[in-house]
DNA sequence: TCTCTTATTTGCGCGAGCGCAAAGACAGCG
DNA sequence: CGCTGTCTTTGCGCTCGCGCAAATAAGAGA
């Protein structure tokens, strides 16, 4: 994120970009909007006219649904180098989903006729970008199994682990996962309750698999997780 | 389907096609297969290695997905005009899903290679099967936050009606549901249990909103089943 | 450092709906 | 026309985990 570089590679060579040339990057990166955001942010609001899809360079977004007065559904994060909004290539179509600032983010967007005319330039933009929507597919699918088949603490285990897959730092205590994440969060990601998720996370710090401070937790024994999350 | 209109027009203009040549449409349709299932027929089994994509000409399929003995999710049907199998695209994959045949069924179907030179020939297919995928993820997320957020009685209602908008026939009675569909199927599909949905079912016949047989429902009064879905 | 706000913990009771079991109904088939 | 397998109904008990309430802890800001 130095002046002289200003795309770094890890966003360049980003998933949605692979098999496209530099210069056809460029010219992608070229027709966008670049824009700070601070923690707690909101991009777009569930419901709104969806006109703008967008791209994280740098933090993380989490993506909600809303439900009656208070209750709401975490679908998932977005972390540097995804896409959110998808949607907003179709014209006409609202957003399905709430799109919040986690942590301090930096994001490039663009409009709906801008990225229309990119897809039908470039169909390996295209491609990519199926792909995309189809790997979400494929873990909203999961998630979906788990939400009807499996028990409230074993889909808690599952979502940390998820979590931690993708966004945990290593430590000498074990692997902190790196930004704030409330018992609210993970009862809302996972389709329990605040309660029922701290009344596990503590069992669990009892049995010494991990450990956990206020919007904090460390995973202390992945393996304990895993074998808990996939016994019968 | 007779011989001189081999592709009637409801699946040449199918949304998948929605803004293609008719040159175009019949080239990638002469790259295709074409077949007849019979009802139960497994067109492919989750957890095979994903090398064909599917096009449903007639009939109707059910993709569901399993979790340990017996206990499966039916994740969505596939009406004529409806593709099956996108994931397919993309080499390396596996399906994510089992796709059985609930009627008699036609289908013509597209092995990797050939799909993917398609789209990068036509970017605009590429286009609609984005939208059609994005479609099916916005409805998958609904779902997802029904299941979170709602219980099983309504959960069942909503089911219903979303089955009857997308296969209800009008007759005397009310609106029948055109296949057979078992308290077991609408179990499946609402994260619920047989037990759950036949006590409900029940209720609601003798309240007059329903009528129901051995694999058959008739919606009688679908405001009602409405207003039932929506109460908090 | 003190205060205020927000997150977390934990006890307790309750209700939705799961799941077994057994009986009843219906379709298909010879 | 009766047999057989499958689908459906319904009673009953039990468990998970929700949800209120109230206490406690941990940051944030002045």
């Amino acid at each position: 994120m130095t002046d002289r570089n200003p795309f770094p590679d890890a966003i360049t060579q980003a998933d949605v970009f692979s098999g496209l040339g530099e210069k056809e990057v460029s010219c992608i990166f070229g027709l966008g909007r670049r824009n700070f955001y601070g923690p707690g942010a909101v991009l777009f609001r569930e419901g709104d006219p969806a006109v703008t899809c967008y791209l994280v360079l740098a933090g993380r977004l989490k993506l909600t649904k809303l439900h009656e007065e208070g209750k709401e559904l975490l679908l998932r994060y977005i972390s540097a180098g995804q896409l959110a909004a998808a949607i907003a290539l179709f014209a006409g179509k609202n957003y399905p989903v709430t799109a919040q600032v986690v942590d301090r983010a930096e994001i490039i967007s663009w409009d709906h006729e801008t990225m229309m005319k990119l897809l039908m330039a470039h169909p390996r933009l295209a491609v990519n970008m199926l792909r995309a929507v189809i790997d979400r597919m494929e873990e909203l699918q999961s998630r979906h199994l788990e939400l009807h088949a499996e028990r409230a603490e074993q889909r808690i285990a599952r979502a940390i682990l998820r979590i931690m897959n993708q966004s945990g730092r290593k430590t000498d205590e074990g692997i902190l996962i790196d930004f704030r994440l409330s018992r609210r969060d993970l009862a809302d990601y996972t389709g329990t309750t605040l309660y029922t998720v701290s009344r596990t996370l503590s069992s669990w710090e009892k049995q010494g698999w991990i450990a956990s401070g206020r919007e904090r937790i460390v995973v202390i024994d992945p393996h304990a997780l895993m074998l808990f999350a996939e016994r019968d």
